[in-house]
RNA sequence: GGGCGCGUAGUUCAGCGGUCAGAACGCGCGGUUCACAUCCGCGAAGUCGCUGGUUCGAUUCCAGCCGCGCCCACCA
């Protein structure tokens, strides 16, 4: 096969992709640099830095797509930053991951026959270093083949020593500060991972359950009694009370009557309460406060006692009474089997409703009242809701800034306290003798004795800290916090924030409230909201589903820069986004015909001397010269303009416009003979422009743009000896040359009504045809060779015969072989008929005294403009059609 | 129950108070000369979800409706 030989040829037939990683010794050479500390110059100091802490990836397996596409827009951020003149900071970091990678390695566990328990606590937290010291290194490998520019002599792990020792500090002065308690609160509990997490941990999955009618006796005997509804009737025994709304008239006369629980056989009040629904089940509610969070705040408003009778374990308690020692699942059909029997079962039927789960498991939330460890929202969350309202900090897009008070003007106290083995011990101590909590000062070693009896049995609190609680401090602790250190003068706050807006409530407003506590300053200035990246179909990728994409496998697949390319472009802010395997093919292509481009401008160089790459020519230049410097100043200014505004997206498809269907397609092509004449105007020009598109397109593909520039700069040395692209300065840009664009575009659309008749008339693509222009002489005689060249023709001014198409109020007429002249008429007559509705649109518009009287002045005479354009070019066709006929 | 977002070409998405609404992919037609078949050229293709309102002018702003998705909430 022709394409299959073609494949195989030398050098000109491998891509980039398959080069993609020969540049790794360029790549190299800057990281060892980058760690030698040469990164940051003395004379930097006194310019404000850009900095970004990069999101640490938890450390529960490689990266995902989600990853790559945040850390991506990251670095084309730092990167654009850092040509800039800015000096940054862009620090790696990763996860320790708590709960989740708690369960991940558990399950690693199950597979050889084990569990924690059988491992104890010493030998369970080795297991679990084990895994992060062989992911840790794998991931960060990873970012480093994305071409992530990291700072990796700051490389941050949130179980690093000095990151326990600053949670530890953090926890210790909100301890002392009054912001943690211990409580016994309602809390959600998995029996299957034996720990309580948080609100915000919990997800809710709809589910088909039984509800339960219920009969209640009064306990004087009078009547049938009260009905309520449940799903849950093992919890009966635990009952406390019946509550009914206090609006409720079927109800009001029994508030404060007295029915019994059956089968425990307790005499509970009924009362009356704002919280029930009168339209569910009966109107009635079973109060349970040790088991439902509703029914447990109903519990502390009327003081009611609480009954625990479920165990962490998910077994019966003694206080279950009769189904002491069942399971949940055996105490609920004990319990049905006894209502019905007792003649107490009213109704049974399906109930569709939602139930809480861990968002990392699959077992549903047990409701359970335990001591815990809390922080209390109440003068931590006003001050981070300032900083965003003040604007100190700015989210990006600004729609979710409500989310963001939605969520924080309803926080609720903070849950803290995980019963796992893998995390930070929480720093405080019970005596056992008398119970006393002893918190140490912060410098303090950890205690011996109690502070209170001077027992010596004293011992850790065993659970460890919500992995958010670490995550929360990561922009000062990643600094040095609480040390005062230079980093943390010089880098915080620092600039960006960029994350999904899945961990919004996790993490951001986390930060804020405790860099605002530890730093009296916000951590970052904006807070960048990213989408989430989805299969090609909208799926959302999951493990369970199978549908994740690899990252690393999309880099061997088709390169780094691809990749990059690939998940940034057509994605807008705060969007969610596909990524699909033809996204990347064309990403691949791009990267491709930049590698290609290059290549042939290099080759063009060959043997050259005393060229510079950043020196802007200025004399004798060529309309498609100045036309293409124009263009590319226009480039780099929009791409500055979208950068600013995090608009990662519209600065990716401008890159590729400009380079592919503006640089490649027309300039290159344009600047052919002259490069072959070996003219040195010309090779000035290549090397300029390259040189500049190098810059542009470097934040999205760094390897293909550092390896080019490179292998340009051997060629044609920068006048400011920038020793790499990546630390090159951004190009400067002139004023819009609005004559060569309006010029050379006219030579653009003179070549494509060429082409465009020559296809209508299927010419042989290799014959030359004879093509005239009549009018904009003056502005086309010196392109002639460029027109003829580009469009196969030789050219001629003036009226000639042949098929005519009318651009601009110039005709473009190609001689056709066999004189066709209806197929001629008919174009012509089709394009006089468009050119009359448009003339009669202008007329109609400019004919309204309402428009010309209230729009703008501006708007009105650039419509006056359009309809003398359209008068002429009517006439124009007119007499094209005349001459026709 | 509260909040947010989306609905534009076959597909994925941009865009915008003022030409004839754009791109990419796909599709159709045609191309093997020295950067590139991972390429080049040309073309077809859209009631901008529906209905009102504001406006000289609405795909764009506002309201309602229809459809889809997401987040929050104490649906027993």
């Amino acid at each position: 096969m022709a394409i299959a030989d073609k494949r195989e040829a030398p050098a000109s037939a491998l891509t980039f992709a398959e080069k993609n990683f020969l540049p790794a010794a360029v790549e190299q050479d800057l990281y060892a640099w980058w760690e030698s500390g040469g990164f940051f110059q003395p004379s930097e100091e006194k310019e404000r830095p850009f900095t970004i802490i990069l999101p640490p990836p938890n450390v529960t397996g490689d990266l995902h797509v989600g990853h790559g596409f945040t850390f991506t827009q990251e670095d084309i951020l730092v990167r654009w930053h850092r040509m800039e003149g800015a000096p940054t900071l862009f620090l790696p970091g990763s996860d320790h991951a708590g709960i989740a990678a708690h369960i991940v390695v558990e399950r690693e566990l199950a597979k050889e026959g084990l569990d924690r328990f059988s491992l104890g606590r010493e030998r369970f937290v080795e297991e679990m270093w084990k895994w992060m010291e062989h992911y840790k290194p794998r991931m960060y490998a990873q970012m480093r083949a994305m071409g992530w520019s990291l700072d990796w002599t700051r490389t941050a792990f949130t179980m690093d020593p000095d990151k326990q020792r600053a949670v530890r500090t953090h926890f210790i002065r909100l301890y002392r500060g009054g912001h943690l308690y211990r409580a016994d609160r309602i809390v959600h509990w998995c029996v299957t991972d034996q720990t309580t997490y948080s609100d915000l941990e919990v997800e809710h999955v709809e589910r088909t359950d039984t509800l339960w009618t219920v009969r209640y006796p009064f306990a004087d005997g009078s009547g049938p009694g009260i009905r309520i509804a449940t799903t849950r009737p093992e919890t009966i025994v635990a009952d406390v009370a019946v509550a009914v709304h206090p609006d409720d008239k079927r109800w009001t006369a029994l508030i404060g009557r007295e029915v019994i629980v059956p089968v425990i056989e307790r005499r509970v009040p009924i009362i009356a309460d704002e919280a029930i629904d009168p339209a569910f089940g009966t109107g009635a509610l079973k109060v349970t406060p040790g088991h439902d969070a509703t029914d447990f705040e109903i519990g502390r408003r009327h003081r009611l006692p609480i009954i625990s009778v479920v165990d962490t374990r998910g077994r019966m308690t003694p206080a279950a009474g009769a189904l002491a020692g069942l399971t949940r699942e055996e105490a609920r059909a004990d319990m049905v089997k006894r209502l019905k029997r007792l003649g107490l079962l009213e109704k049974e039927e399906p109930l569709t409703h939602s139930v809480g789960r861990h968002d990392r498991c699959s077992t549903i939330d047990e409701p359970l009242v335990l001591k815990q460890w809390w922080c209390s929202m109440e003068r931590l969350a006003p001050p981070a809701i300032d900083a965003v309202r003040s604007g100190r900090v700015r989210i990006v897009p600004e729609r979710f800034e409500k989310t963001y008070f939605q969520w924080m003007d309803n926080i609720r106290d903070w849950n803290i306290s995980r019963q796992i083995w893998w995390g930070h011990q929480i720093p405080a101590w019970h005596c056992r003798d008398c119970s006393e909590v002893i918190v140490p000062d912060e410098d303090a070693p950890d205690p011996t004795r109690c502070t209170r009896c001077d027992s010596t049995d004293v011992q850790q609190d065993p659970d460890v800290l919500d992995t958010w609680f670490s995550s929360a401090l990561w922009p000062h602790t990643t600094l040095g916090w609480p040390a005062d250190t230079a980093d943390l003068r010089r880098f915080y706050p620092t600039s960006v924030l960029n994350t999904a807006y899945e961990i919004l409530f996790f993490w951001v407003a986390r930060m804020i409230m405790m860099g605002l506590q530890n730093m009296h300053d916000v951590p970052f200035r904006v807070v960048f909201v990213n989408g989430i990246v989805r299969v090609a179909g909208g799926e959302k990728m999951s493990k369970t589903k199978g549908n994740v994409v690899d990252p690393m496998q999309m880099v061997r697949d088709f390169g780094a820069d691809a990749t990059r390319f690939g998940l940034i472009t057509g994605v807008a802010p705060g969007a969610d986004s596909q990524i699909s395997a033809v996204k990347l093919e064309h990403a691949r292509n791009l990267v491709n015909k930049v590698w290609n481009a290059g290549r042939f401008v290099l080759a063009a160089l060959d043997g050259t001397a005393g060229l510079v790459a950043d020196e802007r020519p200025s004399a004798e230049l060529s309309l498609a010269d100045r036309w293409i410097l124009s263009r590319s100043d226009a480039a780099i200014r929009d791409a500055r303009n979208h950068l600013a505004r995090f608009d990662t997206g519209e600065y990716a498809a401008l890159c590729e416009r400009f380079f592919w269907s503006e640089f490649a397609d027309w300039y290159v092509e344009a600047a052919k003979p002259q490069a072959r004449a070996r003219d040195r105007r010309t090779l000035q020009l290549l090397a300029y422009v390259l040189d500049r598109s190098l810059r542009l397109l470097h934040p999205i593909m760094p390897y293909v743009t550092e390896t080019l520039a490179q292998q340009l700069w051997r060629k044609a040395p920068p006048s400011d000896g920038a020793k790499a692209l990546m630390l090159a300065a951004w190009p400067a840009t002139g004023t819009a040359d609005r004559d060569a664009e309006e010029r050379f575009g006219l030579v653009m659309d003179v070549v494509r009504a060429i082409r465009n008749i020559r296809q209508d008339q299927g010419i042989d693509p290799s014959d030359t045809v004879d093509a005239s222009v009549d009018g904009g002489r003056d502005a086309l005689e010196s392109q002639q060779p460029l027109v003829e060249r580009l469009a196969g023709c030789r050219l001629t001014f003036g009226a000639a015969d042949g098929m005519a198409t009318v651009i601009r109020g110039i005709t473009v007429r190609v001689r056709i072989a066999r004189g066709d002249a209806a197929a001629a008429r008919a174009r012509l007559e089709k394009e006089l008929a468009d050119a009359r509705e448009q003339l009669r649109r202008s007329r109609e518009l400019l004919g309204l005294e309402s428009f010309t009287a209230k729009a703008p002045p501006e708007i009105v005479a650039k419509e006056r403009a359009r309809l003398a354009e359209r008068e002429a070019q009517v006439r124009k066709l007119e007499a094209d059609l005349r001459r026709a006929s």
